[in-house]
DNA sequence: TTGCAATTGCTCATTGGTGAGATATATTAT
DNA sequence: ATAATATATCTCACCAATGAGCAATTGCAA
């Protein structure tokens, strides 16, 4: 941490802020570079097939874990609620996904893979699952654990954060409840 | 392409991998998890100032490493050629960027932060500093610390390795030059 | 029952950003 | 010098995804 110096000739601020900080700051960048160079190469697999990474992660949860409600296959993958009835709708339209109906609530719909969208994900999986394994080859499995059991704890811990409000924006919204 | 299921009762497909792509694959969906849950309280804070986190990371770059060309942002924010024209622009726009021509070479401009852009930071870099040392307060300083390691050698790692491409699609493309 | 709040998924206007190609300048080869 | 190629930025058509608001349905309370 030798950033102490000032002003420098260009008209550069030093990054001045406490270890702590600094160790999360470049943490921050760090994860965004990483994660972007990654999803490239996932991107760049799922797209032979015509995919986008989110429509490959609803085809992927559908896949592994069976049929479930759009709300359901909305918070796993993190999309907004156009998002996931845009990205159904598209996958329906391309013969990979069909809504169902659910017999205990007629508001909600089942998502559920077409034997198309069986059938496809069968054939282009391990090859998926070869290309993330290979865009991560840099670091042995023990250390890809490791680094994902850091990186589980910081994701829940900053989901179930509530979010912050600067102090001029602030305002009582009933706290509880 | 067989693939050995054990077929379960609701259609859903066990995850079939080595250990190693086992690894890598819980890796990438803990890790887009982490940045998705993270970058929430990223946006959120900047959003506050009415700017999103492209633009911040421009404001930042050149906050802290002083004026640059336009090329030398883009590659260090990963944003497209049209990207970061259009980002600049907006940032021009707003009165915190002003672009400057470049002697040595007249293609070339180099965006620099106006006194606004530079008072702006002045005042917000701190708080956002805090705001993501918040987010990631699940873990102490040295723990960030080894996850940022290994994240910067898997981020280097899949930047610098070529895109893989399909059998049917593979094509000789010369290589080196 | 009836009314009300919560929840589910959908519509649609909007947007942040992409990427192929255009333009202008620089560099290298002949 | 001329041509060919490479580089830096910009233009523009396009798109995936957002999010506020809506309609339908459910469940709860009085």
């Amino acid at each position: 941490m030798r950033v102490q110096d000032t002003e420098t000739a260009d008209g550069a601020h030093p990054v001045v802020a406490s270890g702590e900080q600094q160790s999360a700051l470049h943490l921050w960048v760090v994860m965004s570079r990483a994660h972007a160079a990654i999803a490239l190469h996932a991107a760049a697999d799922v797209a032979q097939h015509g995919l986008t990474l989110a429509e490959f992660a609803i085809l992927e949860v559908l896949y592994h874990r069976g049929a479930m409600l759009l709300g359901e296959v909305q918070r796993r993958i993190l999309v907004s609620s156009g998002g996931i009835t845009f990205l159904v709708d598209r996958l329906t339209v391309k013969g990979l996904v069909e809504r169902r109906s659910c017999p205990s609530d007629r508001r909600a719909r089942y998502a559920a893979l077409t034997p198309q969208g069986e059938s496809l994900m069968a054939e282009i999986f391990p090859e998926h699952a070869a290309t993330i394994a290979r865009a991560m080859g840099a670091l042995p499995p023990h250390d890809l654990q490791r680094t994902a059991e850091s990186l589980r704890t910081l994701g829940l811990y900053a989901s179930a954060l509530p979010e912050k409000r600067s102090a001029s924006q602030q305002r009582d919204d009933g706290g509880s409840e």
